[in-house]
DNA sequence: CAACCAAACGAGACTCAGTCTCATCAGTCG
DNA sequence: CGACTGATGAGACTGAGTCTCGTTTGGTTG
């Protein structure tokens, strides 16, 4: 779990970062980096828009899209794929910020973890396998911790 | 990778199972079943629609998506969520068939793998964790041996 | 400041996987 | 052999995501 500060941080380098890349300022784009720029976990397109239709700024789905492209181009944002066909993005955090996700199957809330042993073997494993490996993405499924306390 | 006699014996213990849950023989539901034990690695539901569609039988999505979800609940069909929205299933195999996969962000084609250091990391994790772990998925995404050869 | 150009944007048509409904078909059991 | 009930197919429907194209806006230049 990051601090919120650090989050804070993430909208402005995401600015900068896209501004690096020859990107123009505009409305749309900067109402859906801060408003990444503020959530604790990962949120899905559809969820982005609706947001935003009732605060700042209203965006077009196109929009939505299109900055959630640019911004994973850049390394900024991290697609995570949570099972049933739906997907949600999240700011990228530099290393420490790594983490991956639990599903619960009951309430369907994302809770976030990191594990140092689970990247051990896993860096393991890639120097092993055959392949460049350049990502990875675990998901684990069961019963929170409010859905199944034990 | 397994050896082609454990996979046709998955589509004969899958139809036994599916008779024992009270399911009744459709020629749908059989023809799909054979058609999954004779694969190596995961397809998606288009595909095993069009696979049929040449071959012994024809049979609709509607019916496909059945037979998916009734083998799925029935924990003999894994679901491996390949990223890009796309979907693909794969008979489970008993304990040592367990897998994950390599997707190749090239050609897009999908390797099979097995860890067992990864494995006992998941283990010793799910017993820290504050919830009841059921399943785990592990995607690792890079430049398969053909497209990136070292 | 005015004018211009390219990038950013919005609206909405479109695609495609997956779901749902309902009429028809076919095992199974009496 | 019927009849009952589960299995199936056809196709309408949904919702996420993509694409196109006309409009707006940021930035730059005269």
């Amino acid at each position: 779990m990051e601090s919120s500060h650090e989050r804070s941080g993430w909208s402005e380098r995401a600015a900068q970062a896209l501004a690096a890349a020859g990107y123009r300022r505009g409305g749309a784009r900067s109402a859906i980096v801060e408003l990444l720029g503020e959530q604790s976990c990962a949120l899905s397109a559809a969820e982005i828009e609706h947001e935003l239709r009732g605060r700042s700024r209203k965006v077009s789905r196109a929009s939505v899209y299109r900055v959630i492209e640019e911004l994973e181009g850049a390394g900024l944002l991290a697609r995570v794929e949570v099972g049933q066909g739906s997907v949600r993005f999240e700011p990228a955090l530099e290393g420490p910020g790594h983490h991956h996700h639990l599903v619960c199957e009951r309430c369907g809330r994302l809770q976030p973890f990191s594990d140092e042993g689970l990247e051990r073997a896993i860096r393991r494993l890639s120097e092993r396998m055959p392949a460049r490996i350049s990502e990875h993405e675990i998901v684990l499924r069961g019963a929170c911790e409010a859905c199944a306390p034990r």
